[in-house]
Parts: C-alpha cells; structure tokens; sequence
DNA sequence: AATTCTCATCGTATATTTACGATTGAATCG
DNA sequence: CGATTCAATCGTAAATATACGATGAGAATT
C-alpha cells in the first residue's frame, strides 16, 4: 500500500490497525484457527495445512510473530510455534471494546 | 499487495480477512470511532476530524461501504454516513467467536 | 444562469503485500 | 564428512493500498 500516516494517529488507533492488519489474510486466519485447535503447532504441518508454498507460509508466520501474536520455539531440526498469550488477550480486549458499543443513534434521521 | 489465493481458504476465512482488513488502519479506526461516539455523521465532519485530505477519507468511507460496516445516505448537500448494525453485529460475534476460545495448549513442551 | 457547497471519482506516484522458486543456515542422520 | 531435513531469507513479479490534487456530479442558493 501507500505510506500510512500513523503519527497523525493516536497509538491506540494504530496498534488497533496493526492488530486487525495481522487478521487481514484468510491465510493468517487459517494459521490462527489451526493453533487454536490442534496441539500441533510445528511449522511444516502448517505448510501442510495451507494450500501455500512453504516460503509464503514462512512469511506470514514472520508477520504473526512481528505483531506478536505468535512466538515460535526453535526445536531442531523444527520450530514450533504457539500463539503469545499475552498479545491474544490484548487483541481480545481491544477488540471487545470496539464493539461493545451500542449503536444507539439511528443516524441520518 | 499481491493476490491473496481466495479460492483455496473457506467463505468464512475470507470473510473474516475481509472485515479485518477494513480494520486494517487507523483513519478507519477513527472514522468507526467517531460514529460509534458522536451523533453527527456527516462526510465533511470527519474530514475535519481526520488529519487526511477529503479524497483520502472519501476512499476510506468507499472501502467501510464495500464490505458492508457503513452505509451512506444522500441528504443533500451532505451525506450522512453510519453503522449498518447488521454488518456489526455480524463482525461482533466473528471476531467474538475467535477471541472466545481458550489456548489450552501450551505449545512446544 | 452562475455560484457555491458537499462529496465522489479520476489520475497518479509511491510503498507495501502476496506469492513462489531458489538459496541459505542450522542441525541431525547415515 | 556428506546427505538430508526443516525452516528462514533472498530476489522478484505482479497486484493492491495509501495519499492527494484536480476534476466531476448533483443540489441548493444567489
């Protein structure tokens, strides 16, 4: 994309974005699923799992750990990779104070 | 970006990805923000709002439109813009649905 | 009819994203 | 040591996203 101005935005806006960035890929959202089901969580199942080559599954993987949704432990010859609690149950509240607004106003009346 | 293979992830895969996306950054962020706060809705309001240019948060209030988190009523001059409800409540219980499940697994034990 | 107002769209420059083959790095196995 | 395995990274092509000035469309006002 374009550059994003987010210093004209507050760090919550942005770290919210960021977030909901992390989720904007079917494939990321397959990964996500597939870690918070199976306790198999090592890289090349991913590969499996994913109709993706293993380079791409690796970047967006990359992508989940920079947002810190995951974390991967290196397990030679393997590397597992879980999802970070801490970053889950951040994203969890951010996203549940976004919409447990009510949407009181019936707008343009 | 790329292509995003669409057709190798489920409906609701994609689905997901898309709302995320419209998530996806902070001037959009901030537009859903300022409905969800203030009663006025107008375009020119949350141009004054947003430190972006008018074309830029038109093309932002494009995107919400598409996939369907805001519609826009003609009253001229001005459009009023808001929350389809519909729309929310169905990213509400997505992103709830997710964000519900438990990480049981310590991975890489 | 001309002006003004509000907003959408066009055109465009630039940056980022997605995807994949190829390669590299690290570690184990024979 | 050489071969193999697993995963990250490099390099690259193509598509998409962001931003903004300029222009266009539609309606009310002067």
């Amino acid at each position: 994309m374009g550059v994003t101005k987010t210093q004209v935005f507050t760090d919550k806006q942005n770290r919210i974005a960021d977030l909901a960035k992390a989720l904007a890929h079917p494939a990321r959202i397959a990964i996500i699923q597939h870690l918070l089901k199976e306790k198999s969580c090592v890289c090349g199942d991913l590969v499996e799992v994913l109709p993706l080559a293993q380079a791409t599954v690796s970047q967006h993987l990359k992508e989940l750990k920079n947002i810190g949704i995951l974390h991967g432990e290196i397990n030679p010859p393997r590397v597992c990779y879980c999802i970070n609690e801490t970053v889950w149950q951040e994203a969890k509240a951010i996203f549940g104070e976004i919409f447990e607004t009510e949407i009181t106003q019936q707008c343009c009346n």
